[in-house]
DNA sequence: TTGTAAGCGTTATCAT
DNA sequence: ATGATAACGCTTACAA
């Protein structure tokens, strides 16, 4: 019933050889590539891909492998989808749940899929199945990193500037008279977490400001962690005149707490939160936000992962690190 | 390099036809049965699903098709995935962007990938598609609608009860007093959005309460279509007491206007709005809103796919249609 | 129940 | 540049 290359071949008048070899972009004579168009066009021949992917060990497919379905992960799939799709590339999403073995065990089942690259967000387990990703990368299977690195890692990633995307805001709070300002971090083992504080504390520093221990809260980058951390910073004896949220669940959560213990923004407290997504258009004031460019970020990754795929290594492996910018609204009040 | 199921005979003295029968679940003496397995573990065998693949025309992939990649999709998605995955399926993700062009070149797409079944979400102009879905369920190749149905096509379906959860939120509203009762509801085209208006109307009538022509009013289900919908209904004559917003976004977009016109919940206007997302939660005051059963759906999606793939068409085809739930916070006032 | 062998639709090698 | 043909790893008649 499906047109083979062999039926192709047979209305041309050539062998499969040719056609195949068409397909694969060599150049016939003129006459031949002339008949072979018309017999794929007339016969409405389709490529078996699986075919091709027995006899090459391919299978046109890509993964998204993250620890969740986040709004930031969420957001960047499309993007990367519709690049691959370019050039023919299906995607398939997998979420490890941020457990290391699920992580491992989705590694191996995509290496049974002889999926043909993978575009992954580590987070900070992700250490742990190093190894697995490393054998990718050897085997000549691109991988590309998404939002973290993984340290021994040697791989292309997309990368954002969290220490100075930290400073900027940081920095427009202080411009703003500012002086007590706390920051609501992730966890200390989380690199991406470490850079963020690090530009909060380098931009303090710069201004001659003091860092007050407790204002360096930490919020493990969940709802409720922030939620928390704004409670605690609240309670505290010296509370902060402004603080600075370090990711998008974060900010959800002390908008949250705010809410609920009526403190005014930024009358009583300045605000500058993390990440844009939906939620953040309906908080009360419209928050100054540190933005992500969620759709460079795809796209880039995307685009590395195809020049890998495509046999490209030339200045393999790049590590880009892009620019965040800041979305000013009325969450900060000037002193 | 790869073991096949060859070196898998040779090790364990058999044939290969005897070792693909193991595979696929048929029974062997005894003896056989042990010697093949102990050859698959100590060789560390893997099937290699390509070659099973163009064997069987099978992939052991299944698509979910989306219009677009809203929270709802997004919170579908890794629920189907994680159900499919458990019998070996993994998952490819579409979004064709509300376009019937591309829903018709995704659908292609994945017929030429070989996709075992797909998950459907359909747009009202997936109605147009409908010959491209017809001819793959007549191949009987499973597709499960999910959300909406269209209509002309037969097949499994999950879906909610819409007009329902539309009377059961306007009766609330209706049991704390209130008659004037507006209801944002989708366009007219879309076989949700006069399900919804349905129970509203319904509602209205079983408690004999007039239904003014301006308290309909067409969000287009966006989050725009929400916020201009909100000022037409606070800039007219007559202005409801209370307000039903049937979807997620067009409740965002509400609450936006709502904010923006200092608009105060519930005193001045009681809201009941639609889908618990993320954003919800931040909301103030907290939102009373209809739910809908997002990982039940996706669960069952996931099972009757599995089902059609295993070739059960006993009870083909099965339309569920679920209930939702209320959950109270505080944007209703009691009159 | 098991072995044998012929494909599935490609690509790749080797002549020509 | 092209043709013929042997793989790729598996399933499935058919025979035994």
């Amino acid at each position: 019933m499906p047109v083979t290359i062999h039926d192709v071949a047979k209305h041309a008048g050539v062998a499969v050889g040719t056609v195949s070899r068409y397909l694969n972009g060599y150049t016939l004579r003129e006459k031949n590539r002339e008949k072979v168009e018309d017999a794929i066009e007339e016969l409405g021949f389709k490529e078996n891909i699986m075919a091709r992917g027995l006899k090459r060990n391919r299978s046109m497919t890509v993964a998204v492998v993250a620890p969740d379905f986040s709004s930031f992960v969420a957001a960047m799939t499309p993007v990367i989808e519709q690049e691959l799709e370019k050039q023919r590339y299906s995607l398939i999403t997998c979420n490890y749940q941020g457990d290391k073995e699920k992580l491992r065990k989705k590694l191996v089942f995509l290496k049974e899929r002889f999926v043909d690259g993978i575009v992954l967000f580590p987070s900070n387990l992700a250490d742990a199945s190093i190894d697995l990703v490393q054998s990718w990368i050897d085997a000549e299977t691109p991988v590309v990193l998404l939002d973290h690195l993984i340290p021994g890692i040697h791989t292309d990633a997309v990368t954002v500037d969290n220490s100075n995307a930290s400073f900027r805001a940081v920095e427009r709070l202080i411009l703003e008279n500012h002086a007590n300002i706390a920051i609501i971090d992730g966890p200390e083992d989380s690199y991406v977490s470490q850079e963020r504080l690090k530009g909060y504390c380098a931009a303090m520093e710069t201004y001659n400001l003091p860092i007050r221990e407790n204002w360096i809260q930490r919020g493990a980058f969940t709802r409720t962690g922030g939620y928390h951390a704004v409670k605690a910073l609240r309670e505290s004896s010296n509370r902060p005149s402004a603080v600075y949220v370090a990711n998008y669940e974060m900010t959800i959560g002390a908008i949250l707490a705010l809410h609920e213990m009526h403190v005014r923004i930024p009358e009583e407290l300045s605000f500058i939160g993390f990440d844009h997504f939906e939620a953040i258009d309906v908080v009360e004031p419209p928050l100054t936000v540190v933005e992500l460019p969620i759709e460079r970020m795809g796209q880039l990754a995307a685009e590395f992962l195809l020049k890998r795929l495509r046999g490209d290594y030339e200045d393999f492996p790049v590590i880009t690190k892009l620019n965040t910018k800041i979305t000013i609204r009325s969450s900060i009040q000037s002193l």
